[in-house]
RNA sequence: GUGGGUGUAGCUCAGUUGGCAGAGCACCGGGUUGUGGCCCCGGUUGUCGAGGGUUCAAGCCCCUUCACUCACCCCA
């Protein structure tokens, strides 16, 4: 047997269902706040990854699939939206029709980690960034968006995290003085945290063993070190979101991995999923646009764990199933013939209607229709064919009546569509 | 990449000290002519994850390997 690849999975048939309502919630709700959607490519060039999540993460320098193609260029299946549509936002210019740019997509990401609950190496993502505004009442709207999107959902168990990172004036020194400290205590870190100290020392506040902790005690808080402006600016994002009656905590280990961020960064997290709580994440990334060769336009985006929402979702157990509307009990083979146009007849009208094919009892046949959970069932045999009438049962009320052969199906449409 | 747990029927799982591979559910058929659910009767379903070893004999013991799963790292 063949089989699917590792962390990869197959989304069957009754879970698609599920799927497609999440996937049409998140993009009503955010046209109606003025997204609009955009499709970019799975794979990109190496290096606009390379550049945009940073050289030094973990994500590009262990977990992306890359490959050199024929002509000995690297291409990499991406593994997050943000630095594709930022590169379409620079490509296409659109900053010159309109330089706020309010975008949305919904797609497969890649990356090769070590497969684990709520975490696939082919993972969905909806994905929404804003071009263009630099005001905190932005960033306080996106967050709205995003727990608009699940109360919609009717997601009880989540609470939105905030923090802010600084910018590129205020974080350098800020990094300075943690830098010192974690010299002065390295020998109380745990070995991940001394290559964290160089790699991505902002990490180490996070880090849950004993002793990071207790030398992390003492340890300055990023939002104490941050400069006037981006005070204010956070300052004003928390005004703004108790304005519009968003509950959320000011999380100062909220320290995303991604090299790119700035200012506000925020998190969604819920404990229905075990140790892969955040279900949304993201952030500000002012100089980003810049960076990869565009204008110095700031932005905000933040990404929606596709898979991970959709198993908090199903915990709430919603009926999703598509019963036919009617299912046709043909025996014999002339009873076959019709019903076989019947059900090409009502599905061009929108009606599904189902039989079976085997032309077995009608015992048999009527167990196929009762599972199937149609309303109702068509019976269609020698009798009704030579009594050119067939005879139209309710599975719930146990009713049957009798309906003329001449006036099908269009009977059998005005009765379901009435009922 | 590191560590733990689990692999037996379509699904959920039993399987004794090594001795003919099992149950429930599901599926199929029947319970007097062509009427579903409940009930009753009967039937089908297996590379015991894979490969090797020990043994008269392995689902069970040993080695190797793969997959799934949970956690770490990291992240949505």
């Amino acid at each position: 047997m063949i089989t699917k690849i590792r962390g990869f999975k197959d989304i069957l048939p009754g879970e698609v269902a599920l799927w497609q309502h999440i996937e049409k919630t998140a993009a009503d709700l955010f046209e109606d706040f003025g997204f609009r959607q955009i499709r970019v490519p799975l794979m990109e060039r190496t290096e606009l990854f390379a550049r945009s999540i940073g050289e030094e993460t973990d994500i590009v320098e262990k977990e992306m699939y890359t490959f050199v193609d024929r002509n000995e260029e690297l291409l990499t299946l991406r593994p997050e939206a943000t630095a594709s549509i930022v590169r379409a936002y620079i490509e296409h210019k659109l900053y010159n029709t309109e330089p706020v740019q309010k975008l949305y997509t919904i797609g497969p990401m890649f990356r090769r980690e070590r497969p684990q609950k709520g975490r696939y190496r082919q993972f969905y993502q909806i994905d929404a960034e804003v071009f263009g505004v630099d005001s905190p009442l932005v960033d306080a709207q996106v967050i709205f968006m995003l727990s608009t999107l699940f109360s919609r959902l009717k997601v009880a168990d989540i609470h939105a995290h905030i923090n802010s990172l600084g910018c590129a004036r205020c974080r350098p020194g800020f990094k300075q003085s943690l830098l010192e400290l974690l010299e002065s205590k390295s020998e109380m870190l745990c070995p991940d945290c001394k290559r964290r100290s160089r790699a991505n020392p902002l990490r180490v506040l996070d880090c849950k063993a004993e002793g990071c902790r207790q030398a992390m005690t003492d340890a300055p808080s990023i939002v104490d070190h941050l400069c006037s402006d981006c005070r204010e600016h956070f300052q004003a994002v928390q005004k703004s979101l108790r304005d519009l009656g968003v509950e959320f905590v000011i999380d100062k280990r909220l320290v995303r991995g991604l090299d790119y961020y700035t200012r506000t960064t925020f998190e969604i997290q819920t404990t229905l999923l075990g140790a892969q709580n955040a279900v949304a994440g993201g952030g500000r990334y002012d100089g980003l646009v810049k960076a990869l060769g565009g204008p110095d336009q700031p932005a905000i985006g933040f990404a929606v764990g596709f898979d991970r929402l959709a198993e908090v979702v199903s915990l709430q157990a919603a009926d999703f199933v598509h019963p036919p509307h009617v299912f046709i009990a043909a025996l014999g083979p002339e009873a076959q013939v019709r019903a076989a146009r019947w059900v090409c007849n009502l599905a061009v009208d929108g009606i599904r209607a189902e039989m079976d094919f085997s032309d077995r009892s009608l015992k048999s046949q009527m167990k196929r229709a009762d599972k199937s959970g149609a309303e109702y069932v068509l019976i269609v045999g020698e009798q009704e064919i030579a009594q050119n009438a067939a005879m139209l049962r309710n599975m719930t009320t146990h009713g049957q009546e009798s309906v003329p052969l001449s006036q099908l199906p269009e009977n059998l449409k005005s009765m379901i569509i009435l009922r």
